[in-house]
DNA sequence: GCCAACGTTGGC
DNA sequence: GCCAACGTTGGC
C-alpha cells in the first residue's frame, strides 16, 4: 500500500476553482487563507505526496470534482499579515505565524464530478467529515472513502 | 437571500 | 472558564 494520507479541500469555485489550480504554472498553487484551526491542524499534518480531493462549495450542484497532491509542506501563510489581504489576521505575528498553507498541484479532474448528494447517498460515505461536519475546509478522508468516491466517478451518473 | 450549524469573541 | 452574542460558512 502507498504510504499517504488522503484529504479534502473545499473551495469557492468563482475564486479559485480546480481549472484554476489545473491552470497554474506547473498545476501548482499554494492552498492559503485557511482560518479555522481544525483545518489548520490537518494543513500541518499533510505530508509530500499525500492525495487531496478538491470539492467546489457554494455551486449548483456541489461536488467532488479533483485530485491533487501536496508537493509541499505546511509554511507560514502571508496573506494573515497582509493587512490588505482578505484574509488578513491582526493577531498573527511575524515570528510566531498562527496560519499556514501547502503547494498543492492538480493531478486530475475526475471523470465526473460526485456530487454532495450522491456521497451523503452512497454506502460507505455517509461518515464522511464533508457531510459531519460541513464547514470544515480541509479534512482527512479515509482510504476506503477515496476509493469509493474514485470509483463512484468512474461510474454513470444516476 | 435565508437560515441552521457552529466557531470565535468578549463580558463577567 | 462560562456562555450569550456575533460572525461566517455553505446548502438550499
Amino acid at each position: 500500500m502507498p504510504n499517504h494520507q488522503y484529504w479534502l479541500v473545499k473551495t469557492e469555485p468563482s475564486t479559485f476553482s480546480f481549472d484554476d489550480l489545473v491552470a497554474s504554472p506547473k498545476k501548482t498553487s499554494r492552498w492559503d487563507g485557511v482560518r479555522n484551526y481544525a483545518a489548520r491542524n490537518h494543513l500541518r499534518s499533510m505530508k509530500k505526496g499525500d492525495l487531496v480531493l478538491v470539492y467546489h462549495s457554494s455551486v449548483v450542484p456541489s461536488a467532488i470534482v479533483g485530485v491533487a497532491e501536496v508537493v509541499r509542506e505546511a509554511y507560514p501563510d502571508p496573506t494573515a499579515l497582509d493587512p490588505k489581504d482578505p484574509h488578513f489576521d491582526p493577531k498573527s505575528k511575524p515570528d510566531d505565524p498562527t496560519w499556514v498553507m501547502v503547494d498543492l498541484r492538480a493531478i486530475e479532474a475526475l471523470e465526473r464530478p460526485v456530487t454532495l448528494d450522491e456521497v451523503k447517498k452512497t454506502k460507505g460515505l455517509e461518515q464522511m467529515a464533508l457531510v459531519r461536519l460541513g464547514r470544515l475546509s480541509v479534512q482527512p478522508v479515509t482510504p476506503r472513502e477515496y476509493e469509493i468516491v474514485r470509483k463512484l466517478a468512474q461510474s454513470k451518473s444516476s
